[in-house]
DNA sequence: GCCGTTTTCGGCCCGACTGTTTTCAGTCG
């Protein structure tokens, strides 16, 4: 049984419970418990026997989690279910909409999901219940509205080109004395739904008609003395932006508070409470003394309560804080340390540029080589290259290499991974490249057996170098093959084959995660690549960057980091 | 329900905002 299966179980439990009016630390205790075992990295049903050991496990939430291991389910879950509608819990994902509402709602409307909820709103039954009135009649019904819109999260590079448009706007006015970008864009999410700023100023008032009167704000929805909340467009793209304005002096505090994880914020106000502090978006207070001590950047703010600087993308509670209280974060790999791009196409292919332009941008960019890797034969709709073909690619890319000293084109090609789980070129072929990077662009929709079997197959070629984009996903639009990915991490150890991160951000593929478990449990090597099609796409790397960081990959994690000779090494010959 | 350099009971992260009240409960990040 999977963990992230205990784990729902244990989720759907804190919700019912919360909706049946429970102690809500009894509540928080439940949650805790799904959070650890979702993070624990053994699989919790082979450790029955110490399951107190994880954090916020004690004597009741273990027999929980046991009788989950053994049953599938857990009693008072099943009663829970008996007593409470099953649509209640989905009523907790509106906004404004928590637990004691919910259950007032259903106690005295008998509302049970969604379509009840609007009817009763629409026919104002629900203003004159205790607690309500006619506003929350009506936010109710916006929150509906708004959740049946469903608007979906962003993409990191979405937000980004919107968040680096409003930055520069803000970074124009010589009121603003700070800006930085805050939540979860900061942390480099994949997806974002809010972009967050923390602005430094002494006239926020002033500050904040200057935000609004923003040519690409198309809508004002909070306007007041720290937080100015728009919804801007720009090149298209609609998101909601809200800044908040704070005093120099509180700067770094609410650049914290504002980045978190809000599960990252909770671990650091409970460590400042061992000291006797509180933890606010305004400083640190020492109840003794009286004085909110303020900070001038995140580091001092972490040092004061004896903590190492722990990067934005680690603070999500996955252990950084247990790191960063024994000295042992990880040296996460930073942009100067890469050294060349090893996938990418070009027009012999589906790219969009030239042997000689991709190589001219990559030098450009300070890198030492890169791969040509064209599609193979098999893959017709992106003109997938024949043997003869390739061979014709290997004589231009010797004419490209005459024109550097300084830097190396390497051969290679990105091959399709055959519906059979064959290979699209023999050895003999493949001896001769450089680089072999194998991956699936056909029949997603094989079982997991079969889609495991493929890849595993494919690692067991000597020559096969580098699975790319390895789940196949595409964020939003396509959910990863079905695959066994724990078979799939022991067969890469087993054959030393390279698990790509591609930086293309539609696929962030392996994921952060993913990323963080193939290196903790498996020691597993990756390369980070664009997949770039044309000269621009050379510039998704970032993204790549960012991922591998919140997978807590190090320098030596990562092969593109490498000198080319210890590169070469490191592939299989 | 969990937990302990304030240790086996009595707390459990903090402050702002909103809408409902007439001093506060519920929700959010």
């Amino acid at each position: 049984m999977k963990n992230a299966y205990i784990s729902a179980v244990l989720q759907q439990l804190a919700d019912f419970m919360e909706l049946n009016g429970e102690n809500p630390f009894k509540v928080g205790a439940y949650r805790r418990a799904a959070r650890a075992v979702e993070n624990s990295r053994v699989p919790v049903a082979e450790m029955m026997d110490r399951l107190e050991d994880l954090p916020g496990v004690g004597k009741g939430t273990a027999g929980v989690i046991e009788e989950i291991i053994t049953t599938g389910t857990s009693r008072q879950l099943e009663e829970l279910r008996q007593k409470l509608p099953s649509g209640l819990p989905d009523l907790l994902s509106l906004p404004g909409m928590g637990p004691k509402s919910i259950h007032a709602l259903y106690r005295e409307l008998n509302i049970t999901n969604l379509n009840e909820l609007k009817a009763a709103a629409e026919q104002e039954k629900i203003r004159s219940l205790p607690g309500f009135g006619p506003k929350k009649e009506l936010k109710i019904l916006e929150a509906i509205e708004q959740f049946q819109k469903r608007p979906e999260r962003r993409l990191l590079h979405e937000a980004m080109l919107v968040a680096t448009r409003v930055k520069d706007y803000l970074s124009d006015d010589g009121r603003i004395l700070r800006v930085e970008l805050a939540g979860s864009i900061r942390r480099r999410k994949e997806t974002i739904k809010d972009i967050d700023f923390v602005v430094a100023t002494r006239e926020p008032k002033e500050v904040g008609e200057y935000i609004v009167s923003m040519p690409e704000v198309l809508e004002i929805v909070n306007q007041g003395e720290t937080k100015v909340s728009v919804i801007v467009r720009v090149e298209g793209i609609e998101m909601n932006v809200d800044v908040r304005l704070v005093s120099p002096s509180q700067f770094a505090s609410a650049l914290h508070h504002f980045t978190g994880s809000k599960e990252h914020n909770v671990r650091i106000r409970q460590r400042a409470k061992q000291f006797g502090w509180k933890v606010s978006e305004y400083g640190i207070f020492d109840p003794e003394t009286e004085v909110t001590q303020t900070f001038d950047d995140e580091a001092a703010f972490f040092a004061h309560l004896g903590l190492p600087y722990i990067p934005p993308e680690l603070r999500e509670d996955r252990g950084e804080m247990e790191k960063a209280e024994r000295g042992k974060l990880p040296q996460l790999i930073e942009p100067g340390d890469y050294r060349g791009d090893l996938h990418m196409h070009t027009v012999y292919s589906d790219g969009a540029d030239s042997i000689l332009k991709m190589a001219r941008a990559a030098r450009e960019k300070g890198y030492e080589y890169i791969a040509i890797t064209d599609h193979s034969r098999f893959l017709k709709v992106a003109n997938g290259l024949t043997i003869e073909e390739l061979k014709e690619q290997w004589a231009e890319i010797d004419e490209v290499n005459k024109e550097f000293d300084d830097f190396t084109v390497l051969k290679g090609t990105e091959m399709d991974i055959l519906p059979d789980g064959r290979l699209d070129f023999p050895d003999e072929i493949l001896e001769q490249l450089d680089i072999v990077i194998a991956s699936i662009h056909s029949s997603f929709k094989q079982d997991e057996q079969t889609m495991t079997r493929r890849i595993v197959e494919a690692m067991e070629n000597p020559h096969v170098d580098i699975i790319a984009h390895p789940t196949g996903r595409l964020i939003n639009r396509r959910h990863a093959y079905a695959l066994d990915m724990d078979h799939i991490f022991q067969a890469a150890k087993d054959t030393g084959t390279i698990l790509e991160l591609n930086a293309n951000p539609h696929r962030l593929d392996l994921n952060d995660e993913y990323l963080k478990k193939a290196k903790e449990e498996y020691g597993l090597t990756f390369t980070i690549n664009t997949d770039a099609h044309s000269v621009e796409g050379l510039n998704n790397l970032p993204y790549g960057i960012a991922t591998a960081r919140r997978g807590w990959l190090e320098k030596g994690d990562v092969i593109n980091t490498l000198p080319l000779e210890e590169l070469k090494k490191r592939l299989k010959s």
